[in-house]
This record gives structure tokens, C-alpha cells and sequence, in this order.
DNA sequence: GTCTATACGACGATAGAC
DNA sequence: GTCTATCGTCGTATAGAC
């Protein structure tokens, strides 16, 4: 917790960090980078645009590679980590399907991957897009490799597999239908494992 | 061709209005709604903001939907349309795959159904490109049916299919490796055809 | 750390000359 | 039909009180 001395008070600060950094992130899937202005996110916020700016210096930029980075760990450490376990390849499997139902609620929330690379979003930003996206495909990979198939197919799988949910979130998005994006959920196991290919 | 008397002179114009339109959607594929500024319109076709009134006096919001409604035209007209022409399913199927292709630039340029339904879009323009998937679909689920698919299977097939391709679009724009998309206008027939569900 | 207040450029949009 | 010129609003960003 850190604390900072103001006229003699101590203000509690930090502590609620993440929520803050959650708000700006599902402003920024809402809306996009150019969409999302500072008064949306001082609104989802509850903070003034001056407070936004002593947390986050750089501006809008920095509050956007703020939501990447909070969205990598989610990846890395919840989402995807069953990757990483232990335990038959279909648990593993079935567990990463939840969470990522569960992080992109069920379909009605869209990908920063997909609202934060069109263009007007800044270099830096796209760069690290590319990056999260390559990491959860080498992930992807990892467990279809695991289920038997080669390092080309297993490649092509992960990547199919990623284009799936991508596209399930679209039409979700467009359509207002969440089903597509389930369904994207559900094949996960039939692009990603050997068996499938197989059939 | 269409002129107007100013000052004596006639002026040509129309003409090149489809040139007008074509600038106007590629700025909203590549910038979305709210990144497209008048002056990003502006630099693109060479026309001052105050011109732009003068074809669109609804402002941004009519030249989205004019875009919106250009690309149904091409898809409807020229893009989807083997799908309703005679001969065999595999033809017109690889014309359709070929023309996709070359719309969406080889996967360099993106979906505006994709774009163009961030938050902060009007709710028109949401409607509009929501109507737009619709008949995407749905002539999609023609193609399935009249391969054998049963009209269930058909739709989920045609959803999968357009899923597939905006994921492409989405994964070729973040990574800048435009196979994603090739590789799923490649596997068109795979998903919508009997032959690929019986293998 | 959060606030009030403000600078200043970019935005969407109009009026009016030619 | 296209231009110059301009309006009011909203954008990002800062300064400084508490």
C-alpha cells in the first residue's frame, strides 16, 4: 500500500490498483485506442483527468500498454498457465476453455488484440500486440505439439485455433449473438489435438 | 455525369465518385469510426472537409454508411454473387475465395464489419453492418446446403466460415503475416462443403 | 494522490464567395 | 461543387492548491 503525505493526511492509495487498471482495460475493448478518450475513462474510473495523468504520466498511451501488460499476466499466470501443468492434455484443455469464457465474458467483451492494432494506435502499442499474440499462439502450440502433432501442424492449429476465438468475438460483437463465440470455445480441443485431425 | 454553373464555368464532377467512395472505406477500414477523421477523409480523396458536406451533408456518420452500403454492393453484385450462378459447387466456390482474396487486399486491408462496430459507432451504422454479416451468412449457408449439408449444419458451417475469415483478418493485421487470412480463404470449401464434414 | 482551473490544438460542422 | 474562413466543442495535457 503506498501512502502519500498531503497537509498533514495520510491518503491511501494503490490497493484499488487493479481495479483501476481493469476499468481502463475494458474501456480500451470497448472502444478502441482512438475511441477511448480520457473523460471515458475518467467516467469508468471515477478519477479527473489530472489524477489519471499523475498515475500515468505518459498519457493515454501509457494507461493503454498498462491494460496490455495486466491482460499478459492474466495469460500467462491464470488463463494459459494449465498449459504449463500437469495432468491429461483434455483437463488441461478444458480448463483453459473456461477461463477464456470467463475472460472475455462470455463472448460480449472484445479482444485488445483486435481494438487496440487498428490504425491511430501508436507503434509501440501494435508492437506489443504482436507480441501477446505470438506468446498465446506458442502456447496454443505447446499443447497441440503435446497431443501428438507435428511442430507445422501443430503451428497452424495454434494459429487457427487463435483466428477462431478472434472471429467468434467479431461476429459475437456484430451480430450480438455470443453463440458464435462459444461455439469457438468448444472446437478448441478439436483444432488443437491430434485426435481431431485425425477423424 | 453531373455539372454545376459557377460563376459561368461548368464544372465536371461525379464521375469519379466511386474513386470518392473507395478512398472513404479504405480510411474507415483502416482507422475505424472514431480514429477516421474529416482531414484523415481529406488528405485521403483530396477534397476540403467543407466538400465533403457538400456529398455528405450528414457529416461522417452518411459517409460511413455510404461505405457500408459500397461494399454490400460488391459483395452482393460481384464478390458473393457465383454463389447464385449455375454450374458446379467447387467453381464457384474458388471464385468466390479468389474475389474475397481480393477485396480484403490479400489480407492487408481489414473488415469494416470489424471497424466499424467498436463502441462509439452510431447505433445506425452498428445496425447497418449487423444486417451486412446477415446476408454474408446466409448466402454462405446457401453455398453449405447445396453441398449436402443439412440446413443446421449449414449455418453453423457459414458462421464458422466467416468467423475464420475475419480471426484471419485480425490475425494478419496484429502478426503482419498475412497467411492467417490465406490459409482461411483456403479452407472456404473445407468448411462449407458435405465432402470436408465426411472425411 | 486527488482536486480545480486552464492552455491549446484537433475535431465535427456551417456560412458564404466564386 | 469546391473553396476560404470560422464557430463551438471536445481532445490531450499541465500547473498548482490542498
Amino acid at each position: 500500500m503506498i501512502k502519500a503525505v498531503v497537509g498533514g493526511f495520510h491518503i491511501k492509495v494503490q490497493a484499488l490498483n487493479d481495479e483501476l487498471i481493469e476499468k481502463i482495460t475494458e474501456s480500451f475493448q470497448a472502444y478502441g485506442f482512438e475511441g477511448t478518450s480520457l473523460s471515458t475513462i475518467s467516467k469508468a474510473t471515477g478519477l479527473i483527468k489530472a489524477s489519471l495523468y499523475w498515475r500515468f504520466p505518459a498519457g493515454k498511451e501509457e494507461m493503454a500498454e498498462a491494460a496490455l501488460r495486466s491482460v499478459d499476466q492474466q495469460f500467462s499466470h491464470h488463463i494459459l498457465k494449465p498449459i504449463d501443468e500437469a495432468g491429461p492434455v483434455a483437463t488441461r484443455l478444458a480448463k483453459v476453455a473456461r477461463r477464456l469464457r470467463e475472460f472475455y465474458g462470455d463472448g460480449k467483451r472484445a479482444c485488445l488484440l483486435d481494438t487496440l492494432t487498428l490504425g491511430g494506435s501508436p507503434p509501440a502499442i501494435q508492437k506489443h500486440a504482436r507480441l501477446t499474440l505470438e506468446f498465446w499462439v506458442s502456447q496454443f502450440e505447446k499443447l497441440g505439439r503435446e497431443s501428438g502433432l507435428d511442430n507445422a501442424t501443430a503451428r497452424l492449429a495454434a494459429e487457427d485455433a487463435v483466428a477462431a476465438l478472434e472471429g467468434g468475438l467479431v461476429l459475437a460483437r456484430v451480430s450480438g449473438d455470443r453463440d458464435a463465440f462459444r461455439r469457438a470455445v468448444e472446437s478448441l480441443g478439436e483444432r488443437l489435438t491430434k485426435a481431431a485431425k485425425r477423424i
